[in-house]
DNA sequence: CCTTGTGAAATAGTTCACAGCA
DNA sequence: TGCTGTGAACTATTTCACAAGG
């Protein structure tokens, strides 16, 4: 592999998108496909495909396009999907239980290989088919058994707390949703699932059309 | 209100992680807070903190910094976070029930008006305490009794044509839980919740971190 | 003719650094 | 003194536009 110098984070964050469509074109037995067709179908210019991909290779044909299968396989390598990675949970509340009983991540190379939680009446249940433990042991545990990536489903008080005992833990990527804002040390990567932060920008945009809605019959007479 | 002329979209996504935190500080009595302290906390530069403010109005003070129940009020004006919005939500799977049992949008001005889905098996049923109606009424619903904010929670296969019906009804701001790049006209807002492709990038750089591990050795005695 | 890969140009976003005010 | 608000400088990202290859 190129194993290429530093790619921008915008970059790494639409690999995921293309190899997405890509996974089902290839599945639906197509064999090529041009940066135009691609950006058409996910809202992005064809030369930004092109500059996102020639980060990583030279994977197209002039004339023809790019081969998918070939698209798919690259993609699968640059990004890791070739292997399965481990990932704990931390917090069997509603939202815990239904990621963990989320069926959709085995499929796509990621096991959930533990469950962790502070309340005393869930450790020793199950949940997604695995033992709850108690959090206060999962230092030790992942000394033992290591886990690639942390998913923080616990409530904002407690996350920073989690999350730091993750990192002691040795886990470098880190799924948090909680809402709340946490600080991880450099070297570690989190990323926050929040809709809620995405329901109020979007209400942003929706009280600005309200206004300008209310405000064009003055406009329209001024 | 300043009424901003075109504010960077980018800026508008930090507002809500602003608005978090400054309102549980002004619920724990805090009043007053720089543009350090609040960056500190959220990791964003103080500069950076000022400038996205500024776009909206001078509510500062030199010397002092931002009076924490002003900054929040202002925020809330902002981000249209003074009146309640109406969501409708479409699927009610697993996902979809999580997400209407959710209590978490309500506290923050969300309340969940309406429940469509397409299998017969649902519909009539009860799902976050609100009656599951047919998909294919949800447009003629929406006419008599608009939402500002859809959440879809369906398959991927069914996701481009849920929210094609949305649109069509009017809703302008879509939250998409299903696993899928859609098209939206210009004028409609969508934001994806996608875990897996959060997933999928955070492992792009774990096997870089691997790689470089595996590499050094050799890289420290050549 | 079609489509890639890519420098160069353009645009967007962030950080600096400091005047000015409390 | 301490901190905001803000032009100016810088950095990052996107788009353009075209040579070159199939």
């Amino acid at each position: 592999m190129p194993l290429p110098a530093d790619i921008p984070e915008v970059v790494i964050d639409r690999l995921p998108i293309y190899y997405r469509w890509l996974a089902r074109m290839d599945a639906e037995g197509r064999s090529t496909v041009s940066s135009q067709e691609l950006g058409d179908a996910l809202g992005v210019t064809p030369a930004q495909i092109r500059k996102d991909l020639a980060y990583f290779g030279r994977f197209g044909k002039q004339g023809s396009g790019y081969s998918v299968v070939r698209l798919v396989e690259e993609l699968r390598l640059i990004l890791g999907l070739n292997r399965r990675w481990r990932m704990v949970l931390v917090g069997v509340g509603r939202l815990g239980r239904a990621i963990a009983s989320y069926q959709g991540f085995g499929p796509d190379g990621f096991d959930l290989v533990g469950v962790f939680d502070a309340s005393e009446e869930e450790i020793g249940g199950e949940v997604g088919g695995i033992t709850v433990r108690d959090v206060r042991e999962m230092e030790s545990s992942l000394g033992a058994e290591p886990a690639d990536i942390g998913i923080v489903a616990v409530p904002a008080e407690a996350a920073q707390e989690v999350i730091d005992a993750l990192v002691r833990a040795g886990v470098r990527s880190i799924l948090n949703y909680a809402p709340i804002t946490v600080q991880v040390p450099r070297g570690v990567r989190i990323r926050r699932i929040d809709p809620l932060l995405s329901l109020q920008s979007m209400t942003y945009h929706l009280s600005l059309e309200t206004d300008e809605r209310e405000s064009a019959p003055l406009q329209a007479s001024a």
